[in-house]
DNA sequence: ACACCGGGTCAACAACTGTTTACATCACTG
DNA sequence: CAGTGATGTAAACAGTTGTTGACCCGGTGT
């Protein structure tokens, strides 16, 4: 009964956690290819070879990390009312890029090269476009498609903080333009 | 004056334009990172040693894929009639995306890490943008940040494989919804 | 006291990266 | 035709990468 109480100096689920934090943050920001092990284990504090031992390789640790935003994404969408659909989406795209759908969706355009993480990547692109021409009532996939791929590109240049004014816009400053863009794609007007 | 009518089998421009073609094609396909010396060379098939010959080193030959862009999409934008621009911009976002204005947005998304590279990367989005918003008589460079931002993931993953329909949708299928979406974030209708 | 085992560290490995150096080959001039 | 500079080639370099195997440490049961 000694586990309750103290905090565990050695804790597998906590560095795991640790290593996948700091593995979702790399990835998003500066890629797959330029992302190093050493690079997530420095971030998360641990030694490298525990990436290996919890994760079985570089790839797998990708993995896990698109499973994870999977998750986040699939519980984010599973709260949405059915009603005022362009201004809640506008709302969660405009959100906070650090953590939520903006910064999901950025690191659902890495590519790793190995096969097993693209096909979750291409199935959750594909769930969430269906998903979102569903919730508009919109038949056409591609518009769908086209709207996710727009959001995409917009939190990725959001996230970067180069290209002002558009790197330092307020969630209140993109809800606007947010939800003009997606009204024109989602919503019928004919 | 044999120099005309004779191939030239070793001729120093033609390699240094393959070499930047291949670059162009492997760093929009794949990112800096990812992208290695070798894969280059091959590509273009000649020699590795000839890319530091050429452009001095890897972010070097980079530089100079940006700065052909660069030319590329100002000669581009240079013979858009000043009328009826949200067609004319759509029609050339929904280019062909191995060629044309989506290739260049896409280049212009990676990053390498070299400090004078960004520079380049970043002065052209920011000069593009402020054509955009001056060409369509807006007021808010937000908006045509935010207009860029959009097409250059949209032309992310156009180009990609993967994502049907959008990965396979024609010029014509994708000018529609582009028309909308600029109209809503360029067009004033206050 | 002892062995055991989950959790963590360390150093080393082989493969790959960008780059350079020394050498070969071609085209052209005197 | 000799020679000279431009063009291309091959091999090796030093550094980095992902991965692994041997080892350590602290708690637990016996």
């Amino acid at each position: 009964m000694t586990t309750l109480q103290t905090p565990r100096r050695r804790d597998a689920v906590k560095t795991r956690r640790m290593l996948l934090d700091a593995a979702v943050h790399r990835f998003t920001q500066h890629g797959y290819a330029a992302t190093t092990v050493r690079d997530i284990a420095d971030d998360a504090g641990v030694n490298v070879a525990l990436i290996s031992r919890y994760f079985r390789s570089k790839e797998g640790l990708f993995e896990a990390c698109l499973s994870h935003s999977v998750e986040e994404l699939e519980r984010t969408a599973a709260d949405v009312p059915p009603d005022r659909t362009a201004e809640e989406i506008a709302r969660q795209m405009a959100g906070p890029c650090a953590r939520g759908v903006p910064h999901n969706l950025v690191l659902l355009l890495r590519k790793s090269g190995d096969e097993a993480a693209d096909r979750i990547r291409l199935d959750l692109l594909r769930s969430y476009s269906e998903r979102l021409a569903a919730a508009t009532g919109h038949q056409e996939l591609l518009r769908a498609q086209v709207m996710i791929a727009a959001a995409a590109g917009i939190a990725l240049l959001h996230a970067k903080t180069d290209m002002t004014p558009l790197a330092t816009a307020t969630e209140t400053d993109l809800f606007g333009p947010l939800c003009d863009m997606i009204e024109s794609l989602l919503i019928k007007t004919d």
